[in-house]
DNA sequence: GCTCAACAGTTAAATAACAAACTAATTTTA
DNA sequence: TAAAATTAGTTTGTTATTTAACTGTTGAGC
């Protein structure tokens, strides 16, 4: 590995910390603006069910990438908010079944926007070649790491 | 923005995610098939005393983007593995000057590797060009977002 | 049918992040 | 120089993540 690369991806690295700190930060600004009281792991789960109304808890954490007792707690979260509700599932006493309530529906036009807005600030002056470039390099690092990881 | 554009955002959120989580699971795996009591936030707080003996606790905190308040807690933790020492500056009574003990500073050598591995899982079959437009794709989107967040 | 492995979810303890309010020290400025 | 603003660090309360051990349920193989 050449000095430079190395410097690069130091800097990779630095960056992308930076970006997903930036986000956080700006959606969270958002939130409080407008006096919504979810964090974005919240809304990451909400996100996740306004999609697909209702589902396991390992379906969603499978689909936003945390474990399930991230998941026990980010659902206690949300159903302290009265966003969510768990109810067994009678098929399989195992899972519990997880649907929003009219509340957390309710939520969804009010943030899609800011979700799109955010979509937008990772588009916006980035040439579609290069996002996809990054995408592709994402691609490769993650693999990289599953490899030498076994 | 276009639909795929859009795809490729929340693509690339997601896969930034997948990345960034393999990477901290990669090293927290080096920690503790050696033994090592770290976690990752506390290698980055020492990755930085390797390079600069001395400093206060802010200045830290920039350089590795925490706040002030994470630093006070990190640096407990460090103080507590007899890594790190804090002292008064007797200069400026308000600064903690931060040093490495000598268990902290001979981590170093043993560590310092891993980090190498890890710059190279970032490197690896990722060409020059790749890596750069990626670097710089994420300087656009933190742009972005500073910008959007006045 | 029983046993055992696999699976879904919970819990507890340790670590971390963020915001807001706070203390104490220093610097600015009026 | 006295008051005000700034700066460094701590503390508190809430939220999130990880690991590991745990409970209960289901299903596969003998």
């Amino acid at each position: 590995m050449s000095k430079s690369t190395r410097e690069n991806a130091i800097l990779f690295l630095q960056q992308m910390t930076k970006v997903t700190l930036a986000l956080k930060g700006y959606m969270r600004q958002k939130f409080k603006a407008h006096n919504v009281d979810i964090t974005f792991e919240m809304l990451q789960v909400l996100r996740f069910l306004w999609e697909k109304e209702s589902c396991n808890q390992q379906e969603i954490a499978t689909a936003i990438n945390k474990d399930k007792a991230s998941l026990t707690y980010l659902l206690d979260n949300l159903g302290r908010r009265n966003l969510v509700l768990r109810t067994e599932d009678s098929q399989d006493r195992r899972n519990k079944i997880i649907t929003l309530t009219q509340e957390g529906r309710e939520l969804e036009s009010l943030i899609t926007p800011w979700l799109e807005e955010m979509y937008g600030l990772v588009a916006e002056n980035v040439s579609a070649g290069d996002l996809a470039t990054s995408l592709h390099t994402f691609e490769t690092i993650y693999k990289n790491i599953q490899n030498k990881a076994e």
